[in-house]
DNA sequence: ACAATAGTGTCTGTGAGACAGTATCGA
DNA sequence: TCGATACTGTCTCACAGACACTATTGT
């Protein structure tokens, strides 16, 4: 901050000015029958009535913005202890017709049997749809939330490439077939089994676990190595350096 | 936004609720003297009285984030036309102990040879300081400051693995081992002269001219191939996906 | 036996890393 | 000729990609 500014904080007094409004829009990822899907709800109220809108709150003038991401996850969905990450902020001039909001986007990724869209406290309709749904041309969404959506895709199909993030779509104990399936929806390709296991070997450990009932040799289950920390907890500023388009 | 969101929008009424502040907080890099440096002023009044702080402003309920850094970024130092990214929004309630401001960091890398800090509209002091002096241990950094710049400071060594992003600290004609040198500040390390020609002979062009007057080898200078767009202009949520520490 | 999926072994090409060698200036 | 820096050729090793092969279940 300049002493100019310095000079115009001691005289500040809020009410004096018009201060933007500050939100968090929500981006709950989760995979359902193997498509990447996303929470959405329908709006009621214009503008953009019967539009689909990302969840959001606003800011509370006590609580982070991590905290308000939380509390708006929790409001719409019911979860709780997920992954979570800030992606980043849109302020343009005319992202809300009504007046000016500034908002800052957050990412979770949730395992799809997590999911009780029930549970959350609001009455909307919340619901699953395909990312792939929502980004085409012809679907129409509220505010720049196609925006947020197209960079958050983007995001996630990078971080997969070079971290763990997927595992964060799937349970305690899982088989490799279900965690290469993961990795080619999120990269949006084929892989191929052999050259996969070698890179993820490192990163899974073996359970005594195998499916059952299945009419072909069953498959092993394993999970995540205990490298230190866990994919599920928010990490400062990890969205940052990292990340990147390619 | 939920429909109770909704609800409590269409009655809302700014002056009765209280807002958070919006500021943008301002990274701007360049290389001197072998060395990565970042323009930061010292402050004058409490709190962090004579300490070193990020330049920054107030985001102006008219101007978008990005305005407000440019804005902010002309006011301080009188560059214009330069390399610009958001980094990340920082919202923790104790991070201003006046009052509550939710400030987006943006990082801007520039030339030395652009950097003319007498040039700004503010009386503040404003310098360069190396970034490994900020970062000391030992070094005290306004507000949540020190952790933004830690934050862009790995983003930086990040991005420049995989984009770019050197070449914004060099003028339009350079010699490959100049570009070398950015390459091994940003990054921490020696490179190998023969490798880092094969990895960047595809980014760059030959020009007709050599150095001159040097008691060895003159050097070619180069410039980047017109692969499309500049570095030096932002390109849209650019940092998010990218990005991400590995 | 066969369909179906799980899981492994191995060849190949590419590219990073390491190092040794050659080139061209001023003094 | 020498010191200094610019620039190039090439070996090695790790790893991604591609593909072929073996294993184990239910019917």
């Amino acid at each position: 901050m300049t002493s100019s500014e310095q000079e115009f904080l001691n005289n500040y007094h809020p009410e004096d000015y018009e201060k933007p409004s500050v939100a968090v829009d929500l981006l709950v990822f989760t995979i359902e029958e193997a498509a990447l899907k996303l929470v959405m709800i329908r709006r009621e109220e214009m503008p953009f009535q019967n539009k689909l809108a990302l969840p959001g709150v606003f800011v509370n003038i006590r609580e982070s913005l991590e905290e308000a991401a939380y509390r708006g996850i929790e409001e719409e969905t019911g979860l709780t202890d997920i992954y979570l990450e800030q992606l980043y902020t849109w302020g343009d001039l005319e992202r809300d017709p009504r007046m000016r909001i500034i908002s800052v986007s957050y990412m979770a990724l949730v395992p799809i049997h997590k999911i009780h869209l029930s549970k959350g406290k609001r009455t909307t309709q919340v619901s699953l749809y395909p990312v792939e749904e929502l980004l085409a041309e012809e679907t129409e969404i509220a505010f720049d939330h196609k925006k947020m959506i197209a960079c958050a895709r983007e995001r996630i199909k990078n971080k997969t490439e070079y971290t763990d993030v997927a595992f964060a779509f799937l349970p305690e104990e899982f088989t490799l077939p279900q965690l290469q399936r993961i990795y080619e929806i999120l990269l949006g390709k084929e892989l191929y089994k052999a050259n996969f296991r070698k890179k993820i070997k490192d990163l899974v450990e073996e359970t005594e676990h195998y499916t059952t009932g299945v009419s072909h040799r069953p498959s092993q289950y394993y999970r995540r190595k205990g490298n230190g920390e866990e994919v599920g907890k928010n990490e400062q500023m990890e969205s940052i350096s990292e990340s990147g388009n390619r």
